[in-house]
RNA sequence: UGCGGGGUAGAGCAGUGGUAGCUCGUCGGGCUCAUAACCCGGAGGUCAGUCGUUCGAAUCGGCUCCCCGCUACCA
């Protein structure tokens, strides 16, 4: 395989740390996508960054008396720590205020306006006379016409359910200040959505048979049942990416606009800091590259509608103002494999409550990959999910350490002992073995097309049935015993284990990259599998931005080769000395950890 | 209100017309190489509720209830 593979994942918005729903909602599934297909040799190129922009910032900043710039400044390198140290290889995760970030953007702007996608209308806002600026309308509150309810969102009630005219509101009030706002003409630029509908829905109609439900059904229902309407791309904002027009200062691209636009920015970005700039087209103009985007339910929309959308829209337009002589259309999305959400001991997480796990802060006190099983374990694919201090403690437990990390200890340290340090000299094997054997290798298709269909829990599953398997064969021949009437017998049964867990690495890799790559160690390969994530400070005219890098330089993913295959193992190769891959953990820890929620942090 | 997703053993999940499965826990047994780990066996479910279609429904249709999302303090 030699795939140009494309991981988009959704930017983490720079106004809160991430908690374990972000990670296992996007981070994280993108990142076992990514390793996957790194190890099957195809070319891939994993991006995100810090969504800097937009007017929840720049309330954040209001109530905290900072600028927006310091409120991303200050989260934006706790991401980049937290990704390092989870092992989300990010081949680039960079920031939306970027020189480069703007400048794409405005291209997508000017190429979609140069296509007439995008018309001006004049609207009515409310404007804050106290803050001078205008107001999103669910920062408006009053009481509703309709039902009398008094706190009620300009746009909609929530009590009666019925959308609002803003002029009717009675008694209207900013939500940030308690301020009276009055409501003042704007204008603003509306990306055609309409007019690009059939476009739009054959490129969903053409990936209808291998979608979620929850996408398809959110973006190509709505269409078929109620149409798409022009949307809004513009804001009344300071802070953010200006409208590149003569006469439109003051506004701004409105965040989801551009946040979108990120994926591509960020590639671009990726190339000019390695010294390609033009490689992004690899995955961008290359129609038989694939596009995974992994986001949260909640903008299921934007990634399945707006974001083709403006693909759809700029045509090959973009890709001449990139200055390609023979410009081409961009390559839309393969898959959106949106996740649902994740709660915390049965209630939704909120930041703002301290009801979450916060990644930096659980990394303090345990493995990243125990964390990585876990929420791979409860990866809210199709429903919701809850994260369970109780479930954490027993996965890791009786599945991480008991099943997997137990295997891989009994196995080569009995080894160890017996054989001088060395993988046993088998000679010819058994029936047995060769069935054993059978089982595992065909773990690699099995788990395999899990993950090309983005089934990731029942991926994990196989491989972790898998090591099962092993451990039953290992009860079956009991080496232990084979050992005290015939070390040949002994040495058959556990070059087979070890060429088992040798296998298992591969498929336990992409989910347990941490832990693979010592036991890939303790196995004495010369090469690490992946690579080696580190931090960059890079200057621009807008300041500096620290990114996250991948260096794979001496890994063997580097060398593009298949690795998702069943290589045999080298009989007689010494071994370095095991020790366990996993850490069991104390039953206290559950009641530690509750006692942590919901209090007041740092 | 509308659109969409979901509600299956104690917990987590699979299962889109034909005797209800998997993992963990639990109970009993075996084994002892291993982080008291591993292996085997048993118990445990009116498949949210209700009405219907069908020889037969977790699976199809109607109605009801509950949880969640739908352009962003909150993923």
């Amino acid at each position: 395989m030699n795939e140009n593979i494309l991981i988009a994942v959704a930017w983490p918005y720079a106004n809160s740390d991430i908690h374990v729903g972000n990670i296992t909602g996007s981070h994280l599934p993108g990142d076992i996508v990514a390793r996957y297909h790194r190890l099957r040799g195809n070319k891939v190129l994993m991006v995100s960054g810090s969504d800097s922009h937009g007017t929840a910032i720049t309330i954040k900043a209001d109530q905290t008396g900072q600028t927006p710039h310091a409120i991303y400044s200050h989260y934006h390198p706790r991401f980049i720590e937290l990704f390092q140290r989870l092992g989300i290889s990010y081949d680039l995760f960079t920031s939306t205020h970027t020189e480069n970030h703007f400048s794409i953007s405005q291209k997508v702007f000017l190429s979609l306006l140069e296509n007439g996608y995008l018309n001006k209308y004049v609207s009515k806002q409310w404007y804050s006379p106290v803050l001078k600026r205008f107001l999103p309308d669910r920062y408006v509150e009053g009481t509703c016409y309709i039902c009398g309810n008094e706190s009620a969102r300009s746009d909609q009630c929530e009590k009666c359910g019925n959308e609002l005219e803003a002029e009717k509101l009675i008694n209207p009030r900013s939500k940030i200040d308690g301020s009276t706002p009055e409501l003042r003409e704007t204008e603003h630029f509306f990306l055609d959505l309409s007019t690009l509908e059939p476009k739009i829905q054959s490129f969903l109609k053409e990936r209808e048979d291998y979608w979620r439900p929850n996408v398809l059904r959110q973006s190509l229902g709505t269409i078929q049942s109620v149409g798409l309407k022009p949307t809004s791309v513009t804001r009344d904002l300071e802070w953010g990416i200006p409208v590149p027009l003569e006469g439109w200062e003051g506004k701004c691209l409105y965040v989801w606009f551009e946040a979108v636009i990120g994926y591509l920015s960020s590639s671009v970005e990726w190339g000019l800091l390695n010294g390609q700039p033009d490689i992004w087209r690899d995955w961008w103009t290359n129609q038989e590259a694939r596009s995974f985007y992994f986001i949260g339910k909640d903008n299921i929309t934007f990634h399945a509608v707006t974001w083709p959308a403006e693909l759809l829209g700029m045509g090959d337009g973009f890709d001449r103002r990139m200055e390609n002589p023979t410009p081409e259309p961009l390559v839309l999305p393969y898959d959106v494999p949106a996740n649902e959400f994740m709660n915390l001991e049965g209630k939704k997480i909120s930041g703002s409550q301290n009801w979450a796990v916060w990644g930096l802060d659980a990394l303090d006190r345990y493995d990243s990959d125990a964390l990585r099983y876990y929420l791979t374990v409860a990866m809210p694919e199709n429903r919701d999910t809850d994260w369970d201090w109780e479930e954490f403690f027993q996965r890791n437990n009786n599945e991480l350490v008991a099943t997997w990390g137990n295997l891989v200890n009994r196995v080569l340290s009995f080894t160890w002992k017996n054989f001088e340090g060395k993988i046993p000299t088998p000679g010819q094997l058994r029936d047995s073995d060769l069935d054993l054997l059978d089982t595992i290798k065909a773990g690699f298709e099995l788990v395999g097309s899990h993950i090309e269909k983005v089934e990731l829990k029942a991926a994990l599953a196989e491989a972790m049935r898998l090591a099962t398997e092993v451990n039953k064969y290992l009860d079956v021949h009991a080496p232990w015993f084979e050992i005290k009437t015939d070390r040949n017998e002994a040495a058959k049964s556990l070059f087979t284990a070890i060429q088992a867990i040798d296998w298992l690495k591969i498929m336990f890799a992409p989910f347990l990259p941490n832990s693979s790559e010592r036991l890939h160690q303790i196995l004495a390969y010369e090469k690490s599998l992946f690579g080696t994530s580190f931090i960059q400070e890079v200057s621009d005219s807008l300041g500096s931005h620290q990114v996250l890098g991948l260096d794979n330089e001496k890994s063997l993913v580097k060398e593009g080769s298949d690795l998702w295959t069943a290589e045999v193992l080298e009989e007689g190769k010494p071994f370095n000395q095991p020790a366990a891959l996993y850490k069991k953990l104390d039953h206290s820890i559950v009641e530690e950890e509750r006692l942590r929620l919901g209090k007041p942090s740092d």
